[in-house]
DNA sequence: ATGGTGGTCCAACCA
Protein backbone atom coordinates (compact mmCIF):
# COMPACT_ATOMS: atom_id res chain seq x y z
CA UNK A 1 0.00 0.00 0.00
CA UNK A 2 1.48 3.32 -1.12
CA UNK A 3 0.29 6.45 0.68
CA UNK A 4 1.45 9.98 -0.17
CA UNK A 5 1.04 13.51 1.16
CA UNK A 6 1.31 16.60 -1.04
CA UNK A 7 0.54 20.27 -0.52
CA UNK A 8 -0.69 20.95 -4.07
CA UNK A 9 -1.17 24.73 -3.64
CA UNK A 10 -4.50 24.83 -5.49
CA UNK A 11 -6.07 21.69 -6.93
CA UNK A 12 -7.31 23.35 -10.15
CA UNK A 13 -3.96 24.59 -11.53
CA UNK A 14 -2.35 21.26 -10.47
CA UNK A 15 -4.63 18.68 -12.15
CA UNK A 16 -2.00 17.53 -14.68
CA UNK A 17 0.69 17.26 -12.00
CA UNK A 18 -1.61 15.32 -9.66
CA UNK A 19 -2.49 12.87 -12.44
CA UNK A 20 1.21 12.45 -13.25
CA UNK A 21 2.08 11.75 -9.60
CA UNK A 22 -0.73 9.19 -9.21
CA UNK A 23 0.27 7.45 -12.48
CA UNK A 24 4.04 7.43 -12.00
CA UNK A 25 4.04 6.47 -8.35
CA UNK A 26 1.22 3.88 -8.32
CA UNK A 27 -0.33 5.56 -5.31
CA UNK A 28 -3.18 3.92 -3.46
CA UNK A 29 -3.92 6.93 -1.28
CA UNK A 30 -3.10 10.64 -1.67
CA UNK A 31 -3.50 13.21 1.10
CA UNK A 32 -3.64 16.75 -0.30
CA UNK A 33 -3.42 20.12 1.41
CA UNK A 34 -4.31 23.61 0.18
CA UNK A 35 -6.85 22.36 -2.35
CA UNK A 36 -8.37 25.88 -2.33
CA UNK A 37 -11.77 24.97 -3.70
CA UNK A 38 -15.35 25.05 -2.44
CA UNK A 39 -16.38 21.60 -1.24
CA UNK A 40 -19.39 21.42 -3.59
CA UNK A 41 -17.25 21.87 -6.72
CA UNK A 42 -14.41 19.50 -5.75
CA UNK A 43 -13.38 17.57 -8.92
CA UNK A 44 -14.79 14.19 -7.85
CA UNK A 45 -15.20 12.98 -11.49
CA UNK A 46 -11.51 13.56 -12.21
CA UNK A 47 -10.44 11.24 -9.39
CA UNK A 48 -13.24 8.76 -10.10
CA UNK A 49 -11.95 8.35 -13.69
CA UNK A 50 -8.40 7.79 -12.42
CA UNK A 51 -9.62 4.96 -10.20
CA UNK A 52 -9.75 6.83 -6.90
CA UNK A 53 -13.32 5.97 -6.06
CA UNK A 54 -13.15 6.83 -2.37
CA UNK A 55 -12.72 10.40 -1.19
CA UNK A 56 -12.92 12.45 2.00
CA UNK A 57 -12.96 16.20 1.34
CA UNK A 58 -12.92 19.04 3.89
CA UNK A 59 -12.58 22.29 1.97
CA UNK A 60 -14.00 25.75 1.36
CA UNK A 61 -13.82 28.62 -1.12
CA UNK A 62 -10.46 30.32 -1.75
CA UNK A 63 -8.03 29.14 0.96
CA UNK A 64 -6.82 26.08 2.84
CA UNK A 65 -8.74 22.82 2.44
CA UNK A 66 -7.66 19.18 2.66
CA UNK A 67 -8.70 15.97 0.90
CA UNK A 68 -7.88 12.26 0.90
CA UNK A 69 -8.45 10.28 -2.31
CA UNK A 70 -8.11 6.50 -2.32
CA UNK A 71 -8.34 3.46 -4.59
CA UNK A 72 -9.21 1.37 -1.54
CA UNK A 73 -12.38 1.82 0.46
CA UNK A 74 -12.00 3.25 3.95
CA UNK A 75 -14.16 2.24 6.86
CA UNK A 76 -14.82 5.67 8.32
CA UNK A 77 -13.91 9.30 7.92
CA UNK A 78 -13.42 11.91 10.58
CA UNK A 79 -12.97 15.66 10.74
CA UNK A 80 -11.81 17.65 13.75
CA UNK A 81 -11.79 21.41 14.28
CA UNK A 82 -8.77 22.65 16.26
CA UNK A 83 -8.57 25.87 18.24
CA UNK A 84 -12.21 26.68 17.39
CA UNK A 85 -11.30 27.94 13.93
CA UNK A 86 -12.98 25.90 11.22
CA UNK A 87 -10.80 26.74 8.24
CA UNK A 88 -10.62 23.18 6.85
CA UNK A 89 -7.29 21.87 8.03
CA UNK A 90 -7.97 18.27 9.01
CA UNK A 91 -9.50 15.09 7.64
CA UNK A 92 -8.83 11.48 8.62
CA UNK A 93 -9.82 8.04 7.39
CA UNK A 94 -9.56 4.53 8.83
CA UNK A 95 -8.46 1.48 6.83
CA UNK A 96 -8.99 -1.46 9.19
CA UNK A 97 -6.50 -1.04 12.02
CA UNK A 98 -4.69 1.86 10.27
CA UNK A 99 -5.74 5.40 11.18
CA UNK A 100 -4.57 8.02 8.67
CA UNK A 101 -4.75 11.75 9.53
CA UNK A 102 -4.18 14.53 6.99
CA UNK A 103 -3.22 17.97 8.42
CA UNK A 104 -2.67 21.43 7.05
CA UNK A 105 -1.29 23.48 9.94
CA UNK A 106 -1.59 27.29 10.05
CA UNK A 107 1.38 29.01 8.40
CA UNK A 108 1.64 31.63 11.15
CA UNK A 109 2.08 34.98 9.38
CA UNK A 110 5.31 36.99 9.30
CA UNK A 111 6.43 37.71 12.87
CA UNK A 112 6.94 34.95 15.50
CA UNK A 113 5.29 37.09 18.20
CA UNK A 114 1.86 36.22 19.57
CA UNK A 115 1.36 39.79 20.93
CA UNK A 116 1.39 41.45 17.53
CA UNK A 117 0.60 38.55 15.18
CA UNK A 118 -2.75 36.81 15.56
CA UNK A 119 -1.83 34.21 12.93
CA UNK A 120 1.17 33.13 15.00
CA UNK A 121 -1.07 32.81 18.08
CA UNK A 122 -3.42 30.65 15.99
CA UNK A 123 -0.54 28.43 14.88
CA UNK A 124 0.73 27.83 18.43
CA UNK A 125 -2.82 27.36 19.72
CA UNK A 126 -3.55 24.81 16.98
CA UNK A 127 -0.40 22.89 17.92
CA UNK A 128 -1.21 23.01 21.65
CA UNK A 129 -4.70 21.67 21.00
CA UNK A 130 -3.35 18.92 18.73
CA UNK A 131 -0.65 17.95 21.28
CA UNK A 132 -3.38 17.41 23.93
CA UNK A 133 -5.93 15.89 21.56
CA UNK A 134 -3.64 13.24 20.05
CA UNK A 135 -3.08 11.09 23.18
CA UNK A 136 -6.72 11.57 24.18
CA UNK A 137 -7.82 9.97 20.90
CA UNK A 138 -5.07 7.45 20.14
CA UNK A 139 -2.59 5.15 21.85
CA UNK A 140 1.06 4.63 20.95
CA UNK A 141 0.21 0.92 20.64
CA UNK A 142 -2.19 1.61 17.70
CA UNK A 143 -1.23 2.01 14.04
CA UNK A 144 -1.47 5.75 13.47
CA UNK A 145 -0.08 7.77 10.54
CA UNK A 146 -0.02 11.59 10.67
CA UNK A 147 0.78 13.25 7.35
CA UNK A 148 0.60 16.72 5.89
CA UNK A 149 1.99 20.22 5.80
CA UNK A 150 2.91 21.00 9.42
CA UNK A 151 4.52 24.35 8.52
CA UNK A 152 7.46 23.80 10.89
CA UNK A 153 11.02 22.86 9.95
CA UNK A 154 12.15 21.24 13.23
CA UNK A 155 15.89 20.51 12.95
CA UNK A 156 18.77 22.83 12.09
CA UNK A 157 19.31 20.75 8.94
CA UNK A 158 15.65 21.15 7.97
CA UNK A 159 16.31 24.70 6.74
CA UNK A 160 18.91 25.99 4.30
CA UNK A 161 20.45 28.34 6.88
CA UNK A 162 19.63 27.76 10.54
CA UNK A 163 21.40 30.88 11.89
CA UNK A 164 19.68 33.14 9.41
CA UNK A 165 16.23 31.60 9.94
CA UNK A 166 16.07 30.76 13.66
CA UNK A 167 13.98 33.87 14.35
CA UNK A 168 11.69 33.26 11.38
CA UNK A 169 8.18 31.84 11.48
CA UNK A 170 8.45 28.14 10.70
CA UNK A 171 11.77 27.59 12.48
CA UNK A 172 11.55 29.57 15.74
CA UNK A 173 12.13 27.83 19.12
CA UNK A 174 8.46 28.07 20.21
CA UNK A 175 7.52 26.18 17.06
CA UNK A 176 10.26 23.55 16.95
CA UNK A 177 9.54 22.73 20.64
CA UNK A 178 5.89 22.13 19.78
CA UNK A 179 6.81 19.93 16.81
CA UNK A 180 8.91 17.81 19.21
CA UNK A 181 6.05 17.63 21.73
CA UNK A 182 3.70 16.45 19.00
CA UNK A 183 6.23 13.79 18.00
CA UNK A 184 6.47 12.66 21.64
CA UNK A 185 2.68 12.59 22.07
CA UNK A 186 2.48 9.06 20.60
CA UNK A 187 6.20 8.24 20.52
CA UNK A 188 6.08 8.82 16.75
CA UNK A 189 8.82 7.93 14.28
CA UNK A 190 9.81 10.84 12.01
CA UNK A 191 9.59 8.73 8.84
CA UNK A 192 11.56 10.79 6.29
CA UNK A 193 14.47 10.89 8.77
CA UNK A 194 14.16 7.25 9.81
CA UNK A 195 17.22 6.26 7.77
CA UNK A 196 18.89 9.67 7.50
CA UNK A 197 21.35 11.20 9.95
CA UNK A 198 20.34 14.50 11.61
CA UNK A 199 23.35 16.29 10.12
CA UNK A 200 22.07 15.67 6.57
CA UNK A 201 19.77 18.37 5.19
CA UNK A 202 16.28 17.43 4.00
CA UNK A 203 13.76 19.85 2.45
CA UNK A 204 10.17 19.59 1.14
CA UNK A 205 9.45 23.22 0.25
CA UNK A 206 11.19 25.90 -1.83
CA UNK A 207 9.33 29.24 -2.04
CA UNK A 208 8.21 30.89 -5.25
CA UNK A 209 9.05 34.43 -4.14
CA UNK A 210 12.74 34.16 -4.75
CA UNK A 211 12.91 32.57 -8.22
CA UNK A 212 16.34 31.00 -7.61
CA UNK A 213 15.25 29.33 -4.35
CA UNK A 214 15.15 25.83 -5.84
CA UNK A 215 18.27 26.28 -7.98
CA UNK A 216 20.21 27.43 -4.92
CA UNK A 217 18.50 24.84 -2.69
CA UNK A 218 17.10 27.43 -0.29
CA UNK A 219 14.63 24.91 1.11
CA UNK A 220 12.72 24.07 4.26
CA UNK A 221 11.30 20.75 5.56
CA UNK A 222 7.70 21.73 6.31
CA UNK A 223 5.91 18.52 5.27
CA UNK A 224 5.99 15.53 7.57
CA UNK A 225 4.98 11.91 8.07
CA UNK A 226 4.81 10.44 11.57
CA UNK A 227 4.14 6.77 12.35
CA UNK A 228 3.57 5.07 15.69
CA UNK A 229 6.02 2.28 16.51
CA UNK A 230 3.66 -0.61 15.59
CA UNK A 231 3.00 0.99 12.19
CA UNK A 232 6.69 1.70 11.66
CA UNK A 233 7.25 -2.07 11.72
CA UNK A 234 5.06 -2.32 8.59
CA UNK A 235 6.78 0.46 6.63
CA UNK A 236 8.93 -0.80 3.80
CA UNK A 237 10.05 2.48 2.22
CA UNK A 238 9.83 6.27 2.59
CA UNK A 239 10.52 8.64 -0.32
CA UNK A 240 10.69 12.42 -0.73
CA UNK A 241 10.10 13.31 -4.40
CA UNK A 242 12.33 16.30 -5.03
CA UNK A 243 11.96 15.91 -8.81
CA UNK A 244 8.37 17.23 -8.76
CA UNK A 245 9.62 20.72 -7.84
CA UNK A 246 11.17 21.01 -11.34
CA UNK A 247 7.99 19.95 -13.20
CA UNK A 248 6.03 22.47 -15.30
CA UNK A 249 3.89 24.72 -13.06
CA UNK A 250 5.10 23.03 -9.88
CA UNK A 251 3.65 23.22 -6.41
CA UNK A 252 6.08 24.92 -4.03
CA UNK A 253 5.91 21.72 -1.89
CA UNK A 254 7.01 18.19 -2.85
CA UNK A 255 5.32 14.89 -1.95
CA UNK A 256 6.32 12.34 0.67
CA UNK A 257 5.46 8.71 -0.08
CA UNK A 258 5.19 5.94 2.50
CA UNK A 259 5.00 2.27 1.43
CA UNK A 260 3.45 -0.29 3.76
C1' DA B 1 15.97 46.81 5.10
C1' DT B 2 13.50 45.36 0.93
C1' DG B 3 11.36 42.66 -2.58
C1' DG B 4 11.12 39.13 -5.33
C1' DT B 5 5.98 34.66 -7.14
C1' DG B 6 1.73 32.08 -7.21
C1' DG B 7 -3.47 31.06 -6.25
C1' DT B 8 -7.98 32.77 -5.50
C1' DC B 9 -10.91 35.84 -7.38
C1' DC B 10 -11.38 41.14 -9.19
C1' DA B 11 -9.59 44.12 -4.10
C1' DA B 12 -7.19 42.05 -1.23
C1' DC B 13 -5.99 38.07 1.28
C1' DC B 14 -3.29 33.89 1.95
C1' DA B 15 1.04 31.54 1.57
Amino acid sequence: MRIATWNVNGIRPRMEQIKRLLDEQYLDVLCMQEVKIAEDIFPHDFFEQLGYGHRAVVSQKANHGVAIVSRLPFDADWRQVFWDKDDKRHVAVRFGDLMLHNFYMPAGGDKPDTDVNEKFAHKLGFYDHLIDWTPENHKASEKVLFMGDFNIAPLETDVWNHKKLVKSVGHSPGETERWSKLKQALDFVDLPRRDLSDDQSLFTWWGYRYPLAFAKDYGWRLDHAFATQPLNQDIRDVQVLKDTRSWEKPSDHIPIIVEL
